[in-house]
DNA sequence: CTCCAAATGTAGCCTGGGTTACACATTTAA
DNA sequence: TTAAATGTGTAACCCAGGCTACATTTGGAG
């Protein structure tokens, strides 16, 4: 007795358009937003080296991102084409304005999920881990209520 | 008067030797992570169709995940490799004990993490939209903290 | 039973992000 | 001032995950 191959065609289909709609745009959007979040990590880590030891170069931001001198390599020239840095052969790499802007935005989300993490109890080396995750998918209005709850209390 | 090229050498490097290198390694482990996402969201959506619809097929997937048949079925490839799911061609997928013991674990997390965000006064839209994206990046550890501020209160 | 629409599969291309191996620049120390 | 060490750059590969275009299978209407 084979089982048939296909389901007989209605079966509540448009029960549930919206949802499976809504589903996707969800999962579209989570996915566009990946291509962000390298950029995110990038600016952070020069921002953070520029000023821990006066520059950026392509070995510590390897060393710093966990990957080697020629992802980075590439990535940079990815980065500048997008206008958040400035790169010249063998010189050391700055950001733009606009990369020092969202620098400044991503240490900002970064800090406060982390202390957001914290609070709840959640131990000071987990919360760096899973805030290194979760901050790029934090909505501002998410953010906000975050922040809302660090003040409170 | 050309800025030196490089700087000199010593400027306190090793004082912040342990912090890149766990930065390194969150990030790293931020990236071995997002492999798992791929196969959560589809046994996910295969789990939900099964529910809804009797049956999981590629076109329907495809709609809900917001890609196209060609993705999802090449996909499909790698997660029955993988031994989440069986499909056999041109018939409808199956989740094996795998896929579904990791489905409903990932429906379990991403409904905490929506309703922790709610609970924090997120709008159910925003939540379902952050949970999407931060689910996949929420410890143990952390899941438990979001659990224990739902049951308080 | 046949034929058509819809579902599924396949080929081939693109991008991002990772790698190793090797070539070229620059610093620095002898 | 030159040679070694270190930093940068480039070529060529891999895999995941998107896509379009086209071929094949299946289910169901006529």
């Amino acid at each position: 007795m084979p089982r048939p191959l296909r389901k007989a065609k209605a079966a509540g289909r448009v029960l549930e358009v919206r949802p499976s709609a809504q589903q996707a745009e969800n999962l579209r959007r989570s996915r566009r937003d990946r291509a962000l979040e390298t950029a995110q990590d990038y600016v952070e880590a020069i921002a953070d080296l520029s000023t821990s030891q006066g520059e950026a170069r392509v070995v510590d931001l390897a060393r710093r991102l966990g990957v080697t001198h020629v992802t980075v390599n590439r990535t940079l020239t990815r980065l500048q084409q997008a206008g958040y840095v400035n790169t010249q052969p063998y010189r050391a790499i700055f950001l733009t304005d606009a990369g020092r802007t969202l620098a400044d935005e991503c240490k900002q989300r970064h800090q406060t999920v982390a202390a957001f993490l914290r609070k709840l109890g959640v131990s000071e080396k987990i919360a760096e881990l899973d805030a290194e995750g979760i901050e790029h998918h934090v909505s501002p209005e998410t953010l906000a209520a975050f922040e809302k709850l660090l003040a409170k209390r």
